[in-house]
DNA sequence: TTGCGTGCAAAGGTTTTGCATGGCA
DNA sequence: TGCCATGCAAAACCTTTGCACGCAA
């Protein structure tokens, strides 16, 4: 939502270029922290929560929880970042992750009725769809 | 799915009885606890995990997971047991937190129009829609 | 009698919070 | 200078597991 907010820091801008070269892909926060423990520099799991948390505020990550009790799931846009998320959904295919923008008028309407029938502004940049794809489902 | 098994424990009896008592209705295991705590009568916490996802194997239950780390609900499903398409969607206030559960025809046609024409499984269990409510909407 | 169910206590994990310190603007 | 960010340690939670005991079949 808030394109911009606080301040640049050195560990969040340290932690863009490591999602820059990760655009698409599933990470959790102990990943980030791995990551940064392996090339010498620390970041702290508190920061790490915190800096991702602000991104999905500012639509440059998006959360995934695939199921209760493991680590959420984060994901740089990359170059899905800029796209209209008033026309674009996002579903999320719990098998094999891949993760499907799709543009669609009828889905448009869930908008407008969850509006008018429901009082509920919906937020589309945070909202996912978790399901199966197609592809996983005709592997069964 | 497996429509019968284990044993018939005075727990398991207790449990349905209140469950049929709040058909439709979100319930997390503290509720259950506390409800029984404050009957008088008790039933383990343990116990509680384990019925209801065994009653969710057996597709009396269903069971949501709003958020990572908020409890899960689970919701009794009354006289919708055997129509495993009248599910119940989830709206959460990014503000207030107040979690809307709602059954709705419409809500659960994109259900199907995500299935015939984006070929996608949608899981209900898992699915919320994040946005603002009615009641923090009109503060504003 | 056999084996599942129960429930307590403890473990296992993830995420959040408090707070003093340090860095950005 | 003022305020936000950081990061450590600790807390807060939800859920699962181990295990001894009890109850259903």
């Amino acid at each position: 939502m808030a394109e911009k907010s606080g301040y640049k820091t050195k560990q969040r801008e340290e932690l863009m270029e490591y999602l820059e070269t990760v655009p698409g892909v599933h990470i959790t926060v102990n990943d980030v922290c791995d990551f940064f423990r392996q090339s010498g520099r620390n970041i702290g799991t508190t920061t790490v929560y915190r800096q991702l948390e602000r991104m999905v505020d500012e639509g440059l990550v998006s959360k995934y929880i695939i199921d209760g009790n493991s680590p959420a799931c984060f994901e740089y846009l990359g170059e899905h970042i800029h796209e209209d998320h008033q026309v674009c959904f996002h579903c999320k295919c719990e098998k094999c992750g891949k993760l499907i923008h799709m543009h669609c008028d009828e889905l448009n309407g869930i908008r407008e009725h969850l509006s008018e029938h429901h009082g509920f502004k919906l937020n589309s940049m945070r909202t996912v769809f978790y399901g199966i794809c197609e592809e996983c489902d005709s592997k069964e």
